[in-house]
DNA sequence: TGCTAATAATCAGCATGCTTATTATATCGA
DNA sequence: TCGATATAATAAGCATGCTGATTATTAGCA
């Protein structure tokens, strides 16, 4: 055992990519064309209409850069609207399309319920007490992808 | 809450998120240019010399072709050699050069180091204790990536 | 007010990560 | 041994995810 194979990084990368394949899988048994981001993206334009790109970015902590080419996906195939907001010429307002609230409606239960099978082998109380872990860990470390740890040094 | 907020597939993206951006940050003070996934891999050929690529991608749980591309760019920076294999034609067969060994001896404890990082906010009990569940839950999810639960069924 | 600094979005560029398809080579069974 | 099948690697294509740069606009301050 001289590996990464204990190692916090690698475990949780490899839970990811468990995570984003039942999720791929489960998409596409319901005939839905929509990635995990996509879904985590609609589902926060829902709960706050009218949120700018920069301050959904930071709410589902996604690079902004990142969540600009989301936006287009999803605005392409027409689930969300982008305009120009009325307050701030710079930013854009966003919101869902009646065929993204119906999109929604139908994918909804289908994640809440996935979410069991993505910590597989575990019971109910484990699964609770990782669940429990894993907020309490992402809350603390929150700052962490685009405010790094030592300060931009370059100039 | 009636949001993603607290779907296992949110927190684990978050905390891959955090984890790599751990990583990132820890090899750029230490002036190395690596990423986690090319620190794995190359920690791994370290372990199985020899080994060819596609068993390698099965063992530390990389999709095939995304290995193909890390070890393009591992190759290039010198730290690992790709030949055809005396055995296989088909199958290329790694190892780490004496470079790569270099870099590996010099960020191994750095890596060590930064796993308890990316578990902020947890007391030592608790770090173990997710530890735990990650291993047991992605222990179970195995073949979770590349073999789908519905079968292929275009055609 | 006018200039500077900050912010919102986007672009280019690179690294994962996956899918489908293609090529080369092995393997297995008739 | 030949032929169908499987496997190893790679290519092309798309979606995240991040960095650094650029443009437009706003905010803050002298």
């Amino acid at each position: 055992m001289v590996e990464i194979y204990n190692m916090a990084g690698h475990l949780v990368r490899r839970l990811n990519q468990i995570s984003v394949a039942i999720f791929a899988d489960r998409m596409a048994a319901e005939g839905v064309e929509l990635t995990p981001v996509q879904f985590a993206a609609l589902s926060a334009i829902d709960a706050r209409p009218g949120i700018a790109q920069a301050a959904l970015a930071g709410a589902i902590a996604y690079d902004q850069t990142t969540l600009g080419g989301v936006i287009d996906r999803l605005e392409q195939k027409g689930f969300v609207a982008r305009e120009v907001s009325p307050t701030d010429r710079r930013a854009r307002v966003l919101t869902v399309t009646r065929s993204g609230q119906d999109l929604l409606a139908r994918v909804r239960p289908v994640v809440r319920d996935l979410q069991g099978d993505i910590l597989s082998g575990l019971d109910e109380d484990e699964k609770a007490q990782l669940l429990a872990l894993l907020k309490k860990t992402t809350d603390a470390g929150n700052g962490k992808s685009r405010a790094p740890l030592a300060p931009r040094d370059k100039r």
